[in-house]
DNA sequence: ATGTGC
């Protein structure tokens, strides 16, 4: 997990570790890191805060390259890096939004007792696994020609839910309500459409998944209402993104930015930081590509949600409406936006790279569903297998602190390969069933890669997190079924 | 993350 960083961190705040732009020649602004005093340990023990301040080398950056305290090593951008340009004089960077555009988290709510789920929980998991494909390479029961799958890439959940695909509720309670406006299916690839086609509608592998839970605990009665969340509940969270698609977006597009960065002569530290202006060709082409990338996270996970209602309806007998299977929110944590933010003392449009980070917009954003808007707008922090996954909400704090961005994990501490070696798939699922947690995995690879031993406390990072005031804890959703890649 | 590795 590459190698320690010894660079100059000083504690500047209260859960900010700052990186002096002396650091480094070309560094325009300082590094921000968010941390406390033992996980900012842990984060120097890999070289991902040397990215941090490579961000902060790049033309356009605003007042700071920051790090959320789930930061680890990445292409280019660290995983957990925030980091705003100015849409005039800024740049966009592929590897600022990262491989799978708008992977992200959806949770789904239900009225179903915890015991009737319980009892049905391994029958209820292998009829998701029947129902939604998963694992690396798989395709989906839909057959989609091209011009359906430019229609997916334009215009996201509402060609799902025009085609029968969910509830027109749905589109309300997901982050730009699954579209976003800008995509160009025009300039997306033959190949990347040749590659999302046929996979639209399928989980993928290594940390996705979809899994049933229960809020076991809630810690701010106020937000939990406002989003009729209960201690006892049961939830389902789908966590997944835009598979061999926006894989090969990202692909096509980081070969478009290598050759860019030489016509208009950026000079970066690191070749994987490739980018080109946003307001050039080529970072006007990515941008409506990368549109289309989260277009068709969302409506994956948008076509996967449709399955698991009708799973849920298989076991339970009854319809989803009537287990009120509402959507509570969708966020995507790999993406890059144009948005409105304070900078020094007045409102621009900025463009906010969020690569491994959640948006946590505090109350009365216009972006947020009315539904919350009062309150602030939910995220969704997925854990890693078997342990737990949170209901945060957005903070005026974070608006402040860090464009409105919060964590989105536990993040790695082992390497894949590393987890592998060391990880038996028999035990752990004999550990998750002793937990009362029945797995099903496309792979006993995965499974070992996604071992919880293999990655950081999400307990500690989501406790970090609210600390810093980047978002608040809500509630805590621990798991009962669990479907891998 | 990924038709996983040049």
């Amino acid at each position: 997990m590459g190698r320690n960083w010894n660079g100059p961190l000083k504690k500047s705040s209260d859960y900010v570790y700052t990186i002096p732009k002396g650091y480094k020649k070309g560094m325009k602004v300082d590094g921000w890191i968010f941390a406390d005093d033992e996980l900012i340990k842990s984060i120097r023990q890999d070289n991902a805060p040397e990215q941090v301040a490579n961000v902060a080398t790049l033309p356009g950056v605003i007042g700071a390259s920051k790090a959320m305290p789930d930061i680890h090593w990445g292409y280019g951008f660290p995983i957990g890096g925030v980091a705003a340009m100015d849409p005039e004089e800024g740049v966009i960077s592929p590897g600022g939004v990262g491989y799978d555009i708008n992977c992200g988290v959806r949770l789904v709510k239900t009225n179903l007792e915890e015991e009737k789920v319980r009892d049905n929980i391994k029958g209820l998991v292998n009829t998701i696994f029947d129902n939604v494909p998963a694992g690396v390479g798989r395709k989906s029961r839909l057959k989609l020609d091209q011009s359906e799958l430019e229609e997916a890439l334009d215009y996201g959940v509402e060609w799902a839910v025009e085609n029968g695909y969910g509830w027109e509720q749905d589109l309300e309670r997901i982050e730009n309500n699954g579209r976003l406006e800008s995509a160009d299916s025009e300039k997306v690839s033959k190949k990347a459409k040749d590659r999302g086609s046929p996979q639209l509608g399928t989980l993928g592998g290594g940390n996705h998944f979809i899994e049933i839970q229960k809020v076991e605990k809630i810690f701010n009665e106020e937000m939990a209402d406002a989003m009729d969340l209960e201690e006892g509940m049961i939830t389902t969270m789908i966590h997944t993104g835009s598979r061999g698609c926006g894989h090969q977006i990202a692909t096509d597009y980081i070969n478009t930015m290598e050759k860019a960065i030489k016509k208009y002569d950026i000079d970066l530290p690191d070749k994987q930081l490739a980018c080109a202006p946003y307001d050039s060709p080529e970072g006007k082409d990515y941008f409506a590509a990368m549109n289309c990338g989260a277009n068709y996270a969302w409506t994956n996970r948008q076509l996967i949600l449709h399955w698991v209602r009708e799973s849920f309806e298989e076991i339970f007998n009854e319809t989803a409406e009537d287990m009120q299977m509402e959507m509570l929110y969708d966020v995507c944590h790999n993406v890059a936006k144009k948005e409105e933010h304070e900078v020094d003392g007045k409102d621009q449009d900025v463009i906010v790279h969020r690569k491994g980070a959640t948006r946590a917009f505090g109350p009365g954003r216009k972006e947020i569903p009315k539904k919350y808007r009062d309150v602030g707008q939910p995220v969704l922090i997925p854990g890693d297998m078997g342990t737990a996954s949170y209901v945060m909400m957005g903070t005026e704090t974070s608006m402040k602190r860090a464009w409105g961005s919060t964590c989105h994990g536990a993040g790695r501490v082992m390497s894949r390969t590393g987890a592998r070696k060391k990880f038996r798939a028999n035990q752990i699922r004999k550990d998750l069933s002793e937990d009362g947690i029945y797995v099903k995995s496309a792979s006993d690879k995965v499974l070992k890669e996604e071992s919880p031993g293999a990655y950081k406390d999400v307990n500690n990072v989501v406790e970090v997190t609210h600390n810093a005031g980047l978002s608040r804890i809500v509630a805590k959703l621990t798991p009962i079924g669990v479907m891998k890649g």
